[in-house]
DNA sequence: TCTGGTACCATGATATCCCATGCTGTCCCG
DNA sequence: CGGGACAGCATGGGATATCATGGTACCAGA
């Protein structure tokens, strides 16, 4: 699967509708949806993003939980139920429905944040300060990309 | 399988009558049947639904189980016996039996909820209270979606 | 005949599609 | 190396189709 990177900034219209950024269109070319899947990140003020391909994937990984267990079951409510389909227009929009946009305190902005296999929007203010207490993270605990993986 | 995203609520009327969101009803593409499959919850006060192709699933898992055992029993008598097949009318409305109604206290709006493979219909207020639960254990435990993880 | 259930039809609100516009970055030609 | 034409992309608005919902008519069983 194609990797979404860089970040970009678009509007957001009166209708709610937000240009997807090309590259990122460009990396998704799913033929049994042509749009992206979103829901709300658990911790923070944002929005997590995917192809219907990466739900999938998602959906495979539940099946390590027990049929009818809590745990399954707080899984999916959070992720599943959460989740809203938001289909391509015909010029590459997509349609931010009211309980997103409020989670991610999103109003005439959204950003848009490549994250490798999935991509997150925000709000600017909101990124910008995400943004600045990673960076310092980083520096003070010299964190590194160990080529095996990481924690 | 197309999956069930998002999360609905819609009116009951004084009949019994709801519109099963059209989003779930295009992710059931049944040409044996052309409606749902609801039974109650063993656990909660919801009803399970899915496609007729889904109870097949189902079926299969119980093959696993022996035959005439006492698991395998239990599971059919709670599963199958009280499932009922809610076929859609002209305008993708099922009714509500009044015994599903009574299980899950379905007034007159009904939640439906996405989960993947499966969705489920609550009452309103059951379903935030529910909600509000499995938020709390998913940050309590850090459950994550790791591919084969599991409890 | 009465009652419960099912199918059909009408309506308003909402979301989807389509077209028009301006900009910006790129490519080509001079 | 500079200038101009072109194409792709982000944005805005208006027309149109879809969906949820309420009501009425019809059928079957009691």
């Amino acid at each position: 699967m194609a990797l979404f990177l860089s970040t970009v900034t678009n509007k957001v219209d009166r209708k709610g509708r937000v240009s997807v950024p090309s590259l990122f269109r460009n990396a998704i070319a799913d033929p049994t949806f042509h749009g992206i899947v979103a829901f709300p990140s658990f911790r923070q003020p944002a929005l997590q993003c995917g192809s219907m391909a990466w739900m999938e994937e998602l959906n495979s990984g539940v099946d390590g939980y027990a049929m009818f267990s809590d745990d399954r079951n707080a899984l999916t409510a959070a992720v599943f139920a959460k989740s809203k389909p938001l289909p391509f227009d015909g010029d590459g929009r997509i349609v931010l429905p009211e309980s997103l946009r409020e989670h991610a305190h999103i109003e005439d902005q959204a950003v848009f944040v490549g994250l490798g296999k999935l991509f997150e929007i925000w709000a600017p203010k909101e990124y910008e300060a995400f943004d600045t207490a990673a960076t310092k993270l980083l520096m003070e605990k010299q964190l590194t990309l160990a080529p095996g993986g990481g924690s």
